[in-house]
DNA sequence: CCTAACTCTGAAATCGATTTCAGAAATCGA
DNA sequence: TCGATTTCTGAAATCGATTTCAGAGTTAGG
């Protein structure tokens, strides 16, 4: 008689009420019901509490799946990053899922572990997931990977990064002009002998080769051109931040000032300066990049550039969300990063010294 | 009167290619092409190379909202985390993502900033999404999003700790029984003056006020009972451990062992002793709570408990799969942490010293 | 009081893939 | 060679919500 099983063995209890069911209860079609929810202004007051209460009572909640067959869109947003582990990384995707989570949309992750096809492969199974959005990290990506985007018709974009190519807009940062930066600034206070610590083994993060890049203008513009020994590549890790500082150190004990491109191989850096006896900063100044809750709390703080990840996020959030409603949206954005002078940085040893005008410190 | 407009105004630009078109090519119906995908095995290994080909040259993805809609299945997980700012859930979340990726899972993610209210939005925002499974963390929930998981009917695993409550599962460790082996660690080097700084403040973190109890009961059982001045609560940050670690000395100047629930907080407590002029091990021992990768580093490396939080993501995801596919799944899931035994931690100055057993390093 | 102009609601088609059911083709034994 | 199995394929129903189209009901104007 009743269909309904007394208890379900295993899998869902209840059978989900449908639209039909609710429909059935309020004496109404589940055309009615269909617009009490999506067009709730155009149904007869009265009737529509009616339908609601109705809807609360069941607790009836539409099937999305149905939803997004008819409708053609998920409210389902995907982002790729290389890694979580990052704290930048986790910061801006953090703020992207909090923005979305506001509109009403839904934040898919997957990361690529800085390895492009992966990042291929991960963004296939969110385009077959039928998201209306991805966002995506730095600038270098397979062709592939942009005409498998252009296909699907998805609104894309790139972030921390400043200009992306393939017209594919973004979001971030001018990597390599806030490392010109940084090198200027300790040109100016007089340092002359220069080491760079550069995470770019990856072949995808153009983030650090930009900024790499950035160094080695600057030098080079400063008639202090970078040999290849005085740059020493590296993965994202601590571990590998001590290891490198080393091994410039070996190859030039007289270095000066060390820049990384990242807080983390900055960090390791100072831990191995400290272990081998150098003081930071009297004997060698040290930079980062990314501003890290850390970096401020380092002993000595460190000198590093901060990047507004949050603001990325949620920027990259606010994009998408009109993109994919149809409103104009920016080309690109480019937001402003800050040099942040703490004490890891200073004048160098007053020994051979060139600065323009740096003041010494300790005279 | 043509209704299509000659050009999509902004959005997809074809049509999309389905199901129907790959049959139509490849001169089958749609059910073959469909048997191809998701029952390779039954279809003659001739025809089904055949549709394959087709399938690949035109590009062919399912929709996965049809597909969800018939088959009843997501193939979707979500995850909601206190924050991703904490390298400890973002590993964990990471993890997940990995394992759920190699089963053609999809992870949701969201955030709920510690705040009850805000994890069951989300969570009804993820269930109404129709995901098959839901990854939360710790025990403390409330009972409202106890009864929606339950009437949803949707497979639950809570993370980060040994057991939660509501015949919910868990996978994690035993934070008591961690904080209780340290603290006894801490006594048999001979320490009698303790503090402990925890990162209590927000109601649903259970895993701090579990390892706090740890600690209160180890030196309860020791003859010990910590004083309320004695324990300092904070939130997660770093700048937070250092201030509580000058409470701490301001109210107890001769501590000699300050146990911290997180090595963010242990991480700020040594930059601040180390400010304050302490030595750290000689004159105080500091000790804290989840291996981040930082703390090797540090300078002496932190004594810590290390946390499995990889091999937590993967358990979660893995028991998720299984709880879905209907097949058996164990109740709870108990990892071993493991103490980490770094030089942070050392006997206390040789003053007064009961130690059981504790050697005496400089005598 | 009757028709015109609206407003509101319901029936039914639709989105795209999956799967049952049954029939066609192929294989096998006699 | 013929019928009995077995294997494979296709037609059609189905999942649940949305939305068009048209008709029912209501109001207003003449």
């Amino acid at each position: 008689m009743d269909k309904k099983p007394v208890i379900a063995p295993k899998g869902r209890q209840q059978p989900r009420v449908k639209i039909e069911d609710v429909a059935r209860k309020a004496n109404v079609s589940p055309a009615t019901v269909s617009r009490v929810l999506n067009h709730p202004d155009i149904v007869r007051p009265e009737l529509r509490d009616r339908v609601m209460r109705h809807i609360n009572d069941l607790a009836y909640t539409r099937d999305s799946a149905a939803r997004a067959l008819k409708s053609g869109r998920m409210r389902t947003v995907g982002v790729i990053v290389p890694t979580l582990a990052l704290g930048i990384f986790a910061e801006g995707v953090e703020a992207l899922q909090n923005r979305l989570s506001e509109s009403g949309y839904t934040l898919f992750i997957a990361n690529s572990q800085y390895d492009q096809r992966r990042e291929f492969q991960e963004l296939q199974s969110l385009i077959e997931r039928g998201i209306d959005g991805i966002v995506l990290v730095g600038a270098s990506h397979g062709r592939e990977l942009r005409s498998l985007i252009e296909q699907a018709g998805v609104p894309v974009i790139t972030t921390y990064v400043a200009k992306a190519g393939g017209g594919i807009p973004a979001i971030g940062i001018d990597n390599e002009s806030a490392t010109r930066e940084m090198t200027e600034y300790l040109l100016r206070l007089g340092h002359v002998r220069f080491g760079a610590i550069a995470n770019v083994v990856a072949a995808s993060n153009d983030r650090s080769r930009a900024r790499l890049e950035g160094i080695q203008r600057a030098l080079s513009d400063a008639g202090l051109p970078l040999k290849p020994t005085q740059t020493v590549k590296a993965d994202y890790s601590l571990a590998q931040g001590r290891s490198a500082l080393r091994q410039l150190l070996t190859d030039h004990p007289d270095t000066t000032a060390v820049i990384c491109t990242t807080d983390t191989l900055a960090i390791g850096a100072m831990a191995e300066a400290r272990k081998m006896g150098l003081a930071v900063p009297a004997t060698l100044s040290i930079t980062g990049f990314d501003d890290v809750e850390l970096a401020a709390q380092m002993d000595p703080p460190l000198t590093t550039v901060s990047v507004p990840a949050a603001e990325i996020g949620r920027g990259a959030a606010d994009y998408l969300i009109n993109a994919i409603a149809g409103s104009p949206v920016p080309r690109s954005v480019v937001l402003p990063y800050r040099l942040v002078m703490r004490s890891s940085s200073a004048p160098p040893r007053p020994n051979f010294r060139p600065a323009r005008r740096g003041r010494s410190r300790d005279h």
